[in-house]
RNA sequence: CCAACAAGCCGCCUUAUCGUUCCCCGCUCAGGCGGGGGGAGGAAAGUCCGGGCAACAGAGGGCAGCGUACUUCCUAACAGGAAGGACCCGAAUAAUAUUGGGUACAGAAAGUGCCACAGAAAACAAACUACCCCGACUCGUUGGGGAAAAGGUGAAAAGGUGAGGUAAGAGCUCACCGGCCUGAUGGUGACAUCAGGUGCUUGGUAAACCUUACGCGUUGAAAAGUCAAAUAGGCCCCGAUCCUGAGCUGCUCGUUCAAUUUCAGCAUUCGCUGGAAUAUCGGGGUGGGUAGACUGAUUGAUCUCGUCAGCGAUGGCGAGACCAGAUAAAUGAUAAGGGCUCUAACUCGUUGGAGUACAGAACCCGGCUUACAGGCUUGCUAUUUUA
């Protein structure tokens, strides 16, 4: 199990590389989140690359914004050692439900996507 | 005492574990690692005003457009603030004085427009009822005139009150109050006070157009600047090859279409004339510029303390301090305990339950406005309750 950090070089700040995670990755829908994810095309990049994002449509303040932000960053960066590391991906975390749910569940419904990462083929 | 109001201030804390970003120091196998320190607000919000800063534009002036509107002051500036004036509403008083609050507070005899309903009439004027005078006759009606004093309508109706006067009335005349004009005095000024004159019909609305005075270039950090990989293309030089080649227009040949061929004219570069060149490939150089990185960008109209000037907003001087700097966006997550407020129970100081607000920096400042659980300080006591 590696380190519990979440640095920046595991976030997904590549604005050319978000735009075609969403034009041309998959994607599937697991309460609460809707995920999109395509293998890295620079497979020698150290770690995975995530994002994070909550609709402005469904949270009008960003205090409550960041709320939810903190919780799924944290839930990736205490679990993140479950997924494995020989493909290297890009995913983007979509929260897209109106009410603002409790850590613990978070957690549970994040490493449950990744059991669907796993099988995610490499280019 | 409680409670309300006004002004100002604060706006949860501690520990543990795991993290994040910036700065400093040390180590390093250059990937990082270890230690220390800093890290959301009073509104960071709304983006409603005003500036700094940047680029572009710009002789000066005018027109148009937008904004502001009692005075003086403060300020980088303001639609902000301070002090004051006038008017309006209230408290208080016999009446002042005093005191709380409010005001989009320039101009309505420069012009244009509008004024619902009601009412006779809502504005170059105008008589419904009632009143007075004169005339007519069928003798209680009618015709003419006077008259804004009375009635009723309305948000608003011809300066107000009293007296004289009159057929009845009317600034018709007079006194007081109000208005307008002129002057004097005080005040930097808005204005105030006093004196004299003038009978003084002529509504309201300028957050209706408008007029006057003053101010304003446009855009907005996704501004702007610096460095600059790979690929393609531009320009220059050298070499090689083909052997005269790019582009535009017209004609012609040809074709399913496109490409292409011939001829003529134009074009571009070598500063100009003359003359020449315009292709392809390879190598080198060069400028523009994309991804990306950096600057902008956190030392400032800054904060704290003292002192001086001023009624005050504020300013001067001296000393000290450095107080977030992220960039698909950090400032956190989890657990335990404790405060605080409300509430229920009883053994009356314990236990249980609920709540702990509004809200998250995005170039930076000065304001305004709006949101806010709970608490503290100061002022005040009109009203209510208790003694």
């Amino acid at each position: 199990m590696g380190k519990l950090t979440f640095r920046k070089e595991e976030r997904l700040s590549k604005e050319k590389l978000i735009q075609e995670l969403f034009d041309k990755g998959s994607s599937f829908y697991l309460y609460p989140f809707k995920v999109y994810y395509m293998p890295n095309p620079d497979q020698d990049y150290p770690c995975h690359q995530i994002m994070i994002s909550v609709s402005k449509r469904n949270f009008k303040r960003a205090v409550d914004r960041n709320l939810i932000k903190r919780r799924i960053r944290e839930a990736y960066r205490i679990n993140k050692g479950l997924l494995p590391v020989q493909n290297k991906l890009v995913i983007a975390y979509i929260y897209s439900v109106k009410d603002i749910l409790p850590s613990a569940e978070i957690q549970e419904r994040l490493v449950k996507t990744f059991k669907r990462l796993e099988h995610v083929e490499k280019i």
